[in-house]
DNA sequence: GCTTGACCTGGAGTCCGCTCCAGGTCGCAG
DNA sequence: CTGCGACCTGGAGCGGACTCCAGGTCAAGC
């Protein structure tokens, strides 16, 4: 069983981090000091790939720097640590729940007023063109008297 | 009907944008000019209340505030520029429900290692209390044997 | 009239998360 | 042995989105 490694550019590309990114986690101690060849080139290993996997998942949800240094340090702490990151990924988790949450919302506004304007272009083909075209649309103005107040 | 008219700070408090916020958007010209009172001061009106409802829909899902500078450009030019912006918002639109995507499938992964965690405590408190703190735990290598690759 | 707090301006400063750079090494192909 | 491309380091630089500051004005209450 020879035990494969990757270079940081293989890492890169299979992750989706930058080389320079990679190199920028491992300085703040988000990864482990990766193991080096003889001419000192970084060598990750499988288990390197899926801590980084898991890294994405944390980035990609918006989790700050500074936290998945803290978790990353709880990894290394030990198995008593356990229960300290099920809490930090449960808050965590809260977080992009409610994130997920304001997205929708506010997706949902967006569509609302995409249709309103579909509304407006429908009814501006339907019965003649284009009738002058700095109407009272200023900005805020003429769509506001159809959505005006909610977020 | 006396238009009723909102200082800054009140604006702040009903947008939740900060009142630095509100004067750095007017200054990129991402909201018109806002009326001023005779000393100088400002008075939003609801319609620019409105407006900044959904301006906060635009921030709140991620859209760059150069892009909702355009969006703003696009509304003051005049009615003609409407199919652009439904272009805008829909191509937007289409990011955020990608992002929304992406925190799902994330967040799926994060739950899955709660899980997994969670297991290893009932295990652990079940039979034989704490068995070495300084396990093979060591970051990556304990846990990615249970998760290893995939995003 | 005086105090106090909210407001004004232009510009500088901050924080985050990378990204780039210079100057040097490694190692394989030809 | 010579390229050449990928890699190394430490540190500087950058883009985005605010946030803060100094120094001044305004307006309502006492």
């Amino acid at each position: 069983m020879s035990t494969t490694t990757y270079s940081v550019g293989e890492v890169s590309a299979r992750t989706g981090f930058s080389v320079d990114t990679l190199r920028y986690y491992e300085r703040l101690g988000l990864i482990e000091p990766v193991e080096r060849s003889v001419g000192g080139r970084r060598m990750y290993r499988d288990e390197d790939v899926g801590w980084l996997d898991f890294v994405s998942c944390l980035r990609d949800t918006g989790m700050p720097i500074e936290r998945m240094r803290e978790f990353a340090e709880l990894c290394r702490d030990g198995e008593h640590t356990v229960p300290e990151r099920v809490d930090l990924l449960a808050a965590h988790g809260q977080r992009v729940e409610a994130e997920i949450e304001v997205l929708r919302t506010k997706l949902a506004a967006i569509r609302h007023k995409i249709e309103y304007y579909e509304g407006v272009l429908a009814l501006r083909d339907g019965q003649g063109p284009d009738q002058g075209s700095t109407g009272q649309d200023g900005q805020q103005a003429g769509e506001s008297s159809e959505e005006g107040r909610r977020a």
